[in-house]
DNA sequence: TCTACTAAAGGTCATGTTGACTTTAACCGG
DNA sequence: CCGGTTAAAGTCAACATGACCTTTAGTAGA
């Protein structure tokens, strides 16, 4: 019988992980968290952070407690979702692992304390973490090319841009993120357009930041909506 | 590395099963194969196909495989992906089960053949399904309500809507798909001028159909293309 | 055969959004 | 005061959309 509902449990040996990308923006560029891993298997090797869900524990609590071991944020302030599940049968020479990788999005966040498991944590560019010279563990270059894909398609459709910048911003510091992340040149005159008239998306402060040069900019906080319709599209 | 075993796995009872939202579309509802559970817990309950994932098998081999076993047909010619993952501690009765839900969509398909497990398989209408007199297992009206909101929001983005009809079909009958789903009516010029002028999402096969009424409407076939861009979006 | 009915297919037109581009505003340093 | 720089706002054509109308091509019935 294929669905053995009544089988004793489990059927055999399965651990289950959740891994999370926990992207930011430095210095112009899409970075990424990546782990030293201390042990074996990979020893010495880039990873994701992540670890083992716990009994009594849900997904979404795993990958907040790891998000607050590895960064010491408070994953609520950030934005936090499910990516999707990876379970190839040799993805972990251990054995059976399957692991639930979640993506996390936040402004430039600070350099990940040392302690615990986050000693050897260092936020990394995703274009060098995805070079073929780079190499990642288990199959976490897969699952980073799904999150930079996953991220890319939010920002069409979401107001999670905002979630990379650290309020007030102004319009450029978000046009930035979309410029960054998509990786190609947004009209600026366009940009703001398409983002004041959006209801909800940014609300003036009032306020202005002095600029090195020109004129000052305008500063908005996150207008509270959740999707942008219509949507802001990458030009095909 | 000949210390593979050197990190214990934390272990504790954890099995993965894939569960599958099998959509399509019979007599203008959308409908969804729900089966008679046989076994505790929830005898006699209706719930999502699914099973456990076996050893040396990915997940998506094993959503392909259930997916054969419980409707007889080749995932392969289907819209198959994955939709997220469930994993609250207490999800189920018998213990840590976790499970990886799958979305699967096909032209208006047979009855599941009696046999295996697929002997009490019927279709259902999502409406139905959802009612809250209607009685699911475990987590599955929850999963069943992802798997729908995926499926309205996939149809805006995607060509996935063509997977509904059998080929050749009218402009007609993937409009009703549209409808049937998003739960709206659509004006059917502006439609078939969308569906039309978007290069490859349907292509004339230069036939006609003879209609009970009205003009023969000409048939086509899937295009090829993914995605539908720019998108068809719900009004909002 | 003629007429009514039906649905497909194609056309019109006002509206709204987008992309490319220009102009004005506000601040800097020298 | 002037040139440089960036923000902000405006212009305009191209395109996509929604609402609506007309024509086409068939069936059923008198």
């Amino acid at each position: 019988m294929n669905r053995s509902v009544e089988a004793p449990l489990p059927r055999f040996p399965v651990s289950v992980t959740v891994d999370i990308v926990i992207f930011t923006i430095r210095d112009d560029e899409l970075s990424v968290l990546l782990i030293e891993r201390g042990k074996e298997p990979h020893l010495g090797r880039s990873a994701l952070p992540g670890g083992y869900v716990r009994p009594g524990e849900d997904l979404d609590g795993a990958a907040l407690r790891e998000l607050v071991e590895e960064t010491g944020l408070d994953g609520r302030s950030l934005h936090l979702e499910q990516l999707r599940s990876y379970g190839a049968p040799d993805r972990d020479p251990r054995g059976r692992v399957i692991t639930v990788a979640y993506l996390a999005l936040g402004p430039d966040l600070p350099t990940p304390t040392a302690g615990t498991d986050a000693a050897g944590a260092a936020w990394t560019p995703v274009g060098k973490a995805l070079d073929p010279g780079f190499t990642l563990s288990f199959d976490h270059r897969a699952i980073l090319t799904d999150a930079v894909e996953r991220a890319r398609a939010q920002l069409e459709y979401t107001t999670v841009a905002a979630g990379f910048c650290r309020e007030p911003f102004t319009i450029s510091d978000l046009r930035r993120v979309y410029e960054v992340i998509w990786g190609v040149a947004l009209d600026p005159s366009n940009f703001r357009r398409k983002v004041t008239k959006t209801a909800g998306f940014v609300e003036p402060t009032g306020e202005r930041r002095a600029a090195e040069a020109g004129r000052p900019a305008a500063l908005y906080r996150f207008g509270g909506a959740r999707v942008l319709y219509p949507p802001l599209l990458r030009t095909g």
